[in-house]
DNA sequence: GACTCAACTGCAACACGTTGCATCTACACG
DNA sequence: CGTGTAGATGCAACGTGTTGCAGTTGAGTC
């Protein structure tokens, strides 16, 4: 029962999404409510795109200046196990997470300009598919990271390089 | 004039490789050859395959205790500048180097079993040509690192699971 | 062999997590 | 509403790198 005064602000947060479900989906399987779970789901429910972890610890200490990295980054373990975050590694091997992503997908860095694009998953179905056909391996596509130039970097580079 | 004594161990170390050359192209970049490189270079030298940043730090504290962790991963960055080495990250984030590649390869890393496995370019070309003509992207193919499950663990999972 | 100076080193501090362990608490049950 | 207990927390120590800076040194030059 929402109260009229406390619109949820749809669209924002990420996917308007059924974060009432966590807290019963963590006592199905034998798990606990805390206060600092629950500031963790407040900053992700609040969050959109990617966020590395250390971002994470600090949104959180925001809201509860005691909060302790090693409680959040195992809270965050737990919120990947039920499938509520997703995370990959930067070019730099730092953690990324990207919160309820609506479709399943890799990721592009530039090492140039740092920029980052999300990949989906079609777009690299081929090659994942051939890789279960040819080996039986099975690749996750959310962690997969793809570093190396994107195509304003190579342009500008050939512009100064060979350019007649 | 190689003496008898001292043989050389062929196909140890990585490709028994041109590093004698390696000692040229720093001097080239107007870069210098100190005991300490001296000290990796004979560590990777006696490498096969993947290794640790971690590991080469500690290989190269058995030939010099002195051996500082920033003067290490500094060389490597010089040597990855110089194409001797390359690296990626594993499942966790860590730094893995391979020296010396002979061909350009991806890596595939297991979660279940921990275990990896080199892909090599050709493999995995299609999808990265795709990357490059739809986006203009250029992936480097030696930083990639695919995680997920191995065909005997998927095969072990699936007996435990649906077994009739 | 001495001079010179950019390149290099070692150190200390820092950033990002992870782990072991003692303590605390959410919550199922009576 | 108490009690018991597995699950969670907080802390301290650790692992893996990175960075700023002051001092050292490789190597080109005379
Ligand atoms: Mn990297
Ligand atoms: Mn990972
Ligand atoms: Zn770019
Ligand atoms: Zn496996």
């Amino acid at each position: 029962m929402r109260l009229p005064g406390v619109p949820e602000r749809p669209g924002t947060g990420s996917a308007s999404a059924d974060w009432s479900g966590v807290r019963a989906r963590l006592h199905d399987g034998g798990l606990r409510w805390t206060p600092q779970r629950r500031t963790l789901i407040d900053v992700l429910a609040a969050t959109d795109g990617h966020v590395t972890g250390a971002e994470l610890v600090e949104r959180c200490r925001a809201i509860d200046p005691t909060t302790t990295p090693s409680t959040v980054y195992r809270t965050l373990d737990v919120l990947e196990d039920l499938g509520v975050v997703r995370h990959h590694h930067g070019p730099d091997g730092r953690e990324e997470f990207h919160v309820l992503p609506e479709r399943e997908h890799g990721h592009l860095h530039c090492r140039a300009c740092g920029r980052s694009w999300e990949v989906g998953a079609a777009e690299v179905a081929p090659m994942l598919e051939a890789l279960r056909r040819h080996r039986g391996f099975e690749a996750d596509i959310s962690h997969m990271a793809l570093v190396g130039r994107c195509g304003d970097c190579v342009a500008a580079d050939d512009r100064a390089a060979g350019g007649d």
